[in-house]
RNA sequence: GGGGAGAUUCCAGAGCGGUCAAAUGGGGCAGACUGUAAAUCUGUUGGCGAUGCCUUCGGAGGUUCGAAUCCUCCUCUCCCCA
């Protein structure tokens, strides 16, 4: 099997230019994928694009990791209905620190001739003079070309600023430098990215023929956007993004996330997020059919996902909490619980304090609810929560009459809330 | 420039002088059923010291015992004709 090959049983393919499996076929091949900074970590929506740059790798080609920070400042108008906002230096220059860090969990940075590289296209942007640019680099592409793009023609009725406008070029541009440079023949992307990457093509093709009389060809991978079976957005819950960033999306959440895929969605994503061989996938979702009950696919592609984001330390831990948590898990058991345990599991779920002495005392249940804890925003909604029977105090049911005091305490100072069956709180005395 | 339509609670969208905290749908939240799934069904969806009170119907004034509803001005949006 090769690259491409592999790439389509997992339905990771939407566009190849022609000529692309011939070119990597043909030698160890150099590809990229742009990252933007538009945040200082990266979600689970870039796992795709990271995933192509994996497979990649393991089949012996060389990926290209670039971090936008040029065309970060810029702004990329592409399945955007507005004008972006611009981000400054210093900005840009932090997430892409961030982001940076999370990349090298997933490449092979250190070793081989297929090592991966890591760039960041400030660095050939930064000193390029805009009227060097538009000579050098816009004498070559034509307007009524650029014009033509799926991105560009949204926006002319709404409007667009020339900034974004000129974004196909710069990117292009770093296409065209990276050919150049570091003999990169191939973009990858997700699908919304195929016009950009054309116009890179197509500016390589026309300068090197330009320039040198010579004939040069840049080829175009790009993936389809993830979509979830129940037309939500992939990627995002109540809280947000799920990013990869521990301290944005804890361990817990995350492997929450995907733990709680429908049946339809694990059978998809695990393809195309983990590394699992098409027989094991086969395998696994022989055995979940036959037991649906047990999740086999959601636990497994929770499992290999977390790893490889998080660390197996992390897995274990948001395990133990998911069993505590959803298992048979009782009133007796959380009181038996020892401290570090205690914290360890709950470590992803949202906190909040209350004064010891409040506690001593004794507090109506909807008070401590929301003055105290902010758990809820407002009474009306925490009473009406309390009459639906969906709050537990320490895993036990409460009414609107019940009152918190120190027989609450876990471990003589944690008390654990829980609104509906999914949302927990850990309030701690202090 | 001329003519018309409109701005309502998270969104869409009713209401056109009291019975309006405002129909209905969507979304959200929760419950039942399950597998921490999907589908389905049910409840709920401004705040509070709560058979009442307070703040909300683009903004500012006004009419009235009483205004989301009527009048004036302002701001913004959309459509049609130039």
């Amino acid at each position: 099997m090769n690259f491409i090959e592999e790439l389509r049983w997992r339905g990771m393919i939407h566009d190849l230019m022609p000529g692309t499996e011939e070119q990597l076929s043909r030698e160890m091949t150099a590809a990229y994928i742009g990252f933007d900074p538009t945040a200082d970590s990266l979600h689970i929506g870039n796992l795709l694009p990271i995933m192509l740059l994996v497979h990649l790798q393991r089949y012996g080609h060389k990926p290209i990791v670039l971090v936008g920070g040029a065309t970060g400042m810029v702004g990329d108008p592409s399945g955007k209905t507005e004008e972006r906002k611009l981000l400054s230096i210093e900005q840009i220059q932090y997430n892409l620190n961030g982001q940076k860090k999370q990349l090298m969990k997933f490449l092979n940075f250190e070793t081989g001739n297929n090592r991966a590289e890591i760039v960041n296209n400030f660095d050939w942007f930064r000193d390029y003079s805009f009227l060097d640019f538009i000579r050098d680099v816009g004498k070559h592409i034509t307007v009524n070309y650029m014009m033509s793009k799926e991105s560009v023609k949204k926006r002319l009725e709404t409007g667009m600023s020339f900034t974004e406008f000129s974004y196909q070029l710069v990117q292009g541009y770093d296409f065209y430098w990276l050919y150049r440079n570091m003999n990169c023949k191939l973009q990858m992307g997700g699908s919304d990215q195929w016009g950009n990457i054309v116009t890179g093509t197509e500016l390589i093709r026309r300068m090197y023929f330009d320039l040198e009389g010579s004939e040069a060809s840049a080829y175009a991978l790009t993936c389809p956007l993830v979509t979830k079976a129940d037309g939500s957005k992939f990627g995002k819950s109540e809280g947000g993004n799920i990013w990869l960033d521990p301290a944005k999306t804890s361990p817990y959440l995350f492997y929450q996330y995907w733990l709680n895929l429908s049946d339809e969605d694990a059978a998809h994503f695990i393809r195309l997020f983990t590394l699992f061989s098409q027989e094991e996938i086969g395998q696994l979702t022989l055995e979940h059919q036959n037991a649906p009950h047990l999740r086999i696919l959601q636990k497994a592609l929770a499992k290999d996902v977390t790893l490889r984001v998080h660390s197996e330390q992390d897995y274990n831990m948001v395990v133990e909490a998911s069993s505590i948590l959803f298992g048979q898990g009782t009133t007796a058991m959380l009181h038996n619980l020892p401290e570090d345990m205690l914290l360890a599991v709950f470590e992803g779920v949202p906190q909040s304090e209350v004064n010891r002495q409040i506690i001593a005392e004794g507090i109506g249940i909807v008070d401590f609810l929301t003055e105290h804890t902010g758990i809820f925003p407002s009474k009306g909604e925490a009473r009406r929560t309390l009459k639906e029977n969906a709050v537990s105090v320490n895993k036990e049911k409460v009414s609107e009459e019940f009152t918190v005091d120190g027989k609450c305490l876990l471990n003589d100072r944690y008390i654990l809330v829980q609104k509906g069956k999914k949302n927990y709180y850990l309030v701690k005395t202090r």
